[in-house]
DNA sequence: TTGCGACGTTAACAAAAGATAATTTCAAGA
DNA sequence: TCTTGAAATTATCTTTTGTTAACGTCGCAA
């Protein structure tokens, strides 16, 4: 199924809007291919982009103060991605999104989907459903940093997402789970030495 | 300014729909008062309930396997709240809400502001506007968990909203920065006798 | 006034994480 | 095939946090 019937079948399952009528809302959409390591999105844009991912990993990250990098999410295939900052904060973007494979995704521009949605009320419950999702996953992995300790975290990403931790390397899922490479090594080590016992 | 001209306001700004254009919205809310340590929502409750606080604070946590709480977040007059795992996840909610003082409250049922938004789409952009303030703020946490050690994030929260920190037992927030009430202790004294040098 | 209980602080020790550097592994490119 | 460089592991040491328990403080109620 291409990204576009998907997204026309869920526009339907949302609102039962009939995918003849989503011509208006598809015409403004944009394929776009990343190669590996290529920026999506760099530090001090201010595009608004919104976009479904085709195929591929993308890592949203920043840069501290010290100069270390700090991955605030990834996102993958079947998911939305948007450059947060500049689409809530309407801010220059504080974070990178790259590709850690390559990429395909179909992208709008944010800015014109609010257009849209002034004309078609209809596809609102599309926009309603990126934004429940993104904040849905927001609040879960707030959840895991006040119960769980970096193994837990680590365990469950394991458990949830194996595939992923498996295509990303580890130190982005280090600095992910908010603890260094080296302590995620030892992490490894020390559930692979009691799972031995 | 009363809660209802304030939301008025918001809701003209947002859309430009008039104060007297409203009606149909306000006429579907509650106020709600409760009283210091009173639950607002319990655990394994279904309702699905947002809210506008007019004063006071709510604390969200939840119960961890070993019987320790851990607060989620904190949310005083000027915010929106909601019972987020059963209006996003439809499942009853695992989150505590519980007033930390006394707490006056402007109250709707998510069904029912759904059912209002099919026959006045005019409102949408407040849902939108509630669900964007709350992902904004649910990243900047996040961000912060992956940027900053404990003592940064208590600093910044010093910094942002001493206000808050000085109304709230320390014990909750600590629990906020994913620490233990002992560890911020040392983390006071750290910087107490940090900056008398 | 006294006593209780919750809260914050302190102490002592164990466990985990950070910082830094050396070493190993491994895949991509010359 | 060989080389190179990035990633992961390991080691060492320091710092921070967790755990548990004791102690002091303060407000509230008996």
């Amino acid at each position: 199924m291409s990204t576009i019937d998907t997204l026309q079948k869920l526009l339907f399952d949302l609102a039962g809007v009939l995918p003849a009528d989503t011509e208006p809302l598809f015409a403004m959409t944009t394929p776009v291919s990343l190669e590996t390591n290529e920026a999506y999105i760099r530090e001090g844009e201010s595009s608004r982009r919104l976009a479904f991912i085709e195929s591929g990993v993308i890592r949203a990250y920043t840069i501290k103060e010290n100069g270390d990098e700090a991955t605030l999410l990834l996102r993958w295939e079947g998911q939305f991605i948007a450059s947060h900052d500049t689409i809530i904060n309407r801010q220059p973007s504080r974070f990178i999104y790259r590709a850690l494979e390559p990429v395909k995704l179909l992208q709008i521009d944010y800015g014109v989907l609010e257009e849209i949605l002034k004309t078609h009320p209809e596809y609102e419950p599309l926009r309603n459903f990126f934004l429940m999702k993104m904040l849905a996953e927001s609040l879960k992995m707030l959840e895991s940093f006040v119960t769980q300790s970096p193994e837990e975290r680590y365990r469950e990403l394991l458990s949830e997402r194996f595939d992923l931790v498996n295509r990303v390397p580890d130190k982005y899922i280090a600095s992910m789970l908010g603890i260094t490479p080296v302590s995620l090594s030892r992490i490894r080590k020390r559930m692979y030495t009691k799972s031995k016992q």
